[in-house]
DNA sequence: ATCAAACCGTACCGATTCAGTTCTATATGT
DNA sequence: ACATATAGAACTGAATCGGTACGGTTTGAT
């Protein structure tokens, strides 16, 4: 359904959690836990995830746990999505595997749906971790042609 | 993963037959199975609730078929991909349904998450049928506070 | 050296959703 | 009447998703 899963928004939540928590000591599952209400096992899932993806940085043992790899804004929407779904495509037609699909020689709207992908993508690549701590606005612009273009206003921008 | 179900996928597929197909006479499920080399049952199901929806009518009986109720200009992609998928919303919480979310009453990126969701479905709503049916363009523009935003731009506008 | 905290990796299971099929009923033009 | 074609519902096998469990490894503190 043009749908994040669960554990994908959960993702969101643990990332918002630590952008809000920037400059604290490392963060543990168990703590991250606990804020988010989540079960433990499923945060240290999701941790594991987005560590591997290079969103976060962890250290073991004893007063270990996880910190931010990068600053709140600089980490998009789209970088945690694909950490825990995987690469971000709207159909399998939009990625670069081949062979997928049966209609692949002779598919009309191949072309047109790797555009489609690219233009989702690019709206949630403008959309940051700095951007979910806080409230946001939703602004409509109008691009060269007088077409109307909706945009994420960060009140932080403002 | 962000992606549309193969339906859905094959839904685009069909409606673009159709708008090719304008202004001749009625389309049959069978008739568009051969050109889009999908299953007739598959294509059946799917005109069907392409109808349902709106987007067709038909004709019962011999001499029967389906036809586009809107011009392909009025088609946006967002309603062909409800049509298949019902409602769309990035989480459950995106929607207006209440309860789906046991974080619900201390859900700290709730707001957020319904504007990113509103952000695609602007991307998805801009774009229509016609597009479809003829190459794109995908186009960087600037909104005022210079942020670079991609645009579809179709030819047949330019 | 020992212990406990905390991360790391893998495997598993139940539930849901998805893709695709089949069958029957209903309507309509020739 | 009959052939054609949509309308609607029910069914099934496979894949994915959400969630859990277990055992192992690393590291800081005592």
């Amino acid at each position: 359904m043009v749908r994040l899963g669960k554990l994908t928004d959960y993702g969101l939540v643990l990332m918002t959690c630590m952008a809000k928590s920037e400059g604290m000591s490392m963060r543990t599952a168990r703590d991250l836990a606990a804020e988010s209400k989540l079960p433990l096992s499923t945060v240290s899932k999701l941790l594991k995830q987005l560590l591997q993806s290079g969103l976060l940085m962890s250290h073991r043992g004893a007063k270990g746990g996880y910190i931010l790899a990068k600053a709140p804004q600089d980490v998009s929407v789209v970088e945690i999505i694909s950490a825990i779904e995987g690469p971000m495509a709207l159909t399998e037609c939009s990625t670069d595997v081949t062979g997928l699909c049966n209609l692949e020689p002779c598919c009309p709207i191949k072309s047109n749906q790797q555009i489609i992908n690219q233009a989702v993508r690019g709206v949630l690549e403008k959309i940051t971790l700095s951007d979910l701590i806080q409230p946001m606005q939703l602004t409509n612009i109008k691009d060269a042609r007088g077409r109307i273009v909706p945009m994420i206003a960060s009140g932080r921008i403002q």
